[in-house]
RNA sequence: GGAGGGGUUCCCGAGUGGCCAAAGGGAUCAGACUGUAAAUCUGACGCGAAAGCUUCGGUGGUUCGAAUCCACCCCCCUCCA
């Protein structure tokens, strides 16, 4: 069973370094094994970087294994220097505190409770870290760690030695505590294995070590490769900034809609990093979009896989229903319902009175947050970018907003969907004029 | 504490008295082409509809005029103690 799982990421290119690679199969046939991933909160949500690992555990807790996640309530108080080029800006610890409740729920989501042997775990290492006193730390658990391959690990290097940055005591001692978390849980839960991103190496094999010397056990770490794009670009950004999971920050739509906006030389990759389809059904996949000349299937099924994993069958449905109301439908066939559950799907909408119309258009969609400067909406309007209600609008209507929104164009009576460029859609619901 | 090097518009990075809203690159936005792709080409890119207004770590000063010169302060980095 486990093999088959090794083998299985293996073949999903989802193991990039592994420490005890020899005895890790054996070990992991042996019986269900604990395992935990840590995730600092560092905003009030995760975001799609830390999709991987989460559905890593699940991986494993799928093959029988008991996954802990583990959320760094106390890391999250220091900060990871791990290949970051600069010292980070040390958040209070209420915000973090807060930051650590949200992380919880969501990171809860993708793992079963089910009180079987399996059964996932949330821990914060706040609840070991906080109480430990300087000197204990200093003599039980800094003692096992040596300066000198610290500044070694390759983490940690830039900032050690590239002119103009630095690195703080504190930032300096993250690995150490990350270590310590390893070793604790090892010693509570006889957690056995660590999963991170590769990014991680440094501090899971400094876990290794330090449980080996406090413990007297031989443990295992497994780190999954940097997600990357073809064309270089970071992964996990759009125009509109980092891709959440969280749908007050990222709503289904737009969630959906950035995978399918994936790259062809990307795609089937993705599909085996974050779906659970097999391997084979993929590789079917892209030998089908090869044969058919024309737009691939594969983004599709990637959009519909990751969205309903991360936003369930709910927030797929609503996400589908936006992309094909705006994308294939025409909007004059919406009925007033359909355009009341678009704006409760995700797409981005204001309520305005009539009165309240600003001298111009590029103020109004300015504000709307379709654009960032009203330079951009001029540049759209006289490259006849935007359209009302499907009718297309000039420069020279910019400070007409009142005939832009006439009544007689108004769908239902008040509502005016606002494209901007090619994907960008606003919807206005116009009241008229209260006295 | 001492010596030296830095802080420029989202990022990198030019600019050392007027020609500077500030080169160049990246990112981003829009157009053409397309598959709601990629690549490419074109345009925009401090704010403002415009007149105009506000920027070059901070505060004062010199000057007709300062991102550029002076003083003090803050922050970062390197080396020494």
């Amino acid at each position: 069973m486990s093999r088959a799982l090794l083998d299985d990421l293996r073949a999903r290119g989802l193991i990039f370094q592994v420490a005890g690679e020899d005895e890790l199969p054996a070990w992991l046939d042996g019986g269900p094994r604990t395992l935990y991933c840590g995730f600092d909160p560092t905003a009030d949500s995760l975001h799609i970087g830390s999709l991987v690992p989460l559905l890593m555990l699940r991986r494993f807790q799928l093959a029988g294994h008991k996954p802990i996640a583990l959320v760094g309530g106390a890391t999250g108080l220091i900060g990871d220097p791990s290949f970051k080029a600069q010292e980070r800006q040390l958040n209070t610890p209420d915000v973090v505190a807060g930051w650590v409740d949200k992380l919880r729920n969501q990171v809860a989501q993708f793992i079963d409770f089910d009180d079987s042997e399996t059964c996932a775990e949330v821990v914060n290492n706040l609840d070991w870290i906080a109480g430990m006193d300087v000197l204990t730390f200093l003599r039980d658990v800094g003692k096992h760690f040596s300066i000198n391959s610290m500044i070694q690990k390759e983490s940690v290097k830039q900032r050690i030695e590239r002119e103009g940055s630095g690195i703080s005591y504190t930032e300096f001692t993250y690995m150490i505590l990350q270590s310590f978390d390893f070793a604790e849980l090892n010693k509570r839960y006889n957690c056995t294995l660590q999963l991170g991103g590769s990014d991680q190496w440094g501090n899971i094999t400094g876990g290794i070590d330090l449980t080996r010397r406090l413990n007297g056990n031989q443990v295992f770490g497994l780190t999954m490769p940097l997600i990357t794009k073809a064309d270089g670009t970071k992964f996990g950004k759009t125009e509109s900034g980092t891709v959440w999971l969280d749908p007050k920050r990222t709503s289904p739509y737009a969630f959906y809609q950035f995978w399918l906006g994936c790259a062809d030389a990307d795609v089937y990759r993705f599909l085996k990093y974050f779906t659970f389809l097999d391997v084979s059904e993929i590789e079917e996949i892209e030998r089908a979009d090869a044969e058919n000349q024309g737009r691939p299937e594969a983004q599709a099924v990637l959009a519909r896989e990751v969205t309903r994993l991360v936003h369930g069958e709910a927030g797929l449905a609503a996400a589908q229903r936006i992309t094909e109301a705006l994308f294939l439908g025409s909007i004059e066939s919406l009925d007033e319902n359909d355009l009341g559950q678009l704006r409760q799907d995700g797409l981005p909408a204001s309520s305005i009175s009539r009165e309240e119309f600003p001298e111009t258009l590029t103020q109004l969609l300015t504000d709307a947050g379709m654009a960032s400067s009203g330079k951009q909406v001029k540049d759209a309007l006289g490259r006849s970018a935007v359209t009302i209600n499907g009718r297309a609008i000039g420069w020279e209507n910019n400070a007409d907003v009142a005939t832009c929104f006439s009544p007689e164009l108004a769908l239902h009576g008040r509502f005016y969907l606002v494209k901007l460029g090619k994907k960008k859609y606003h919807l206005f619901e116009v009241s008229p004029a209260s006295g």
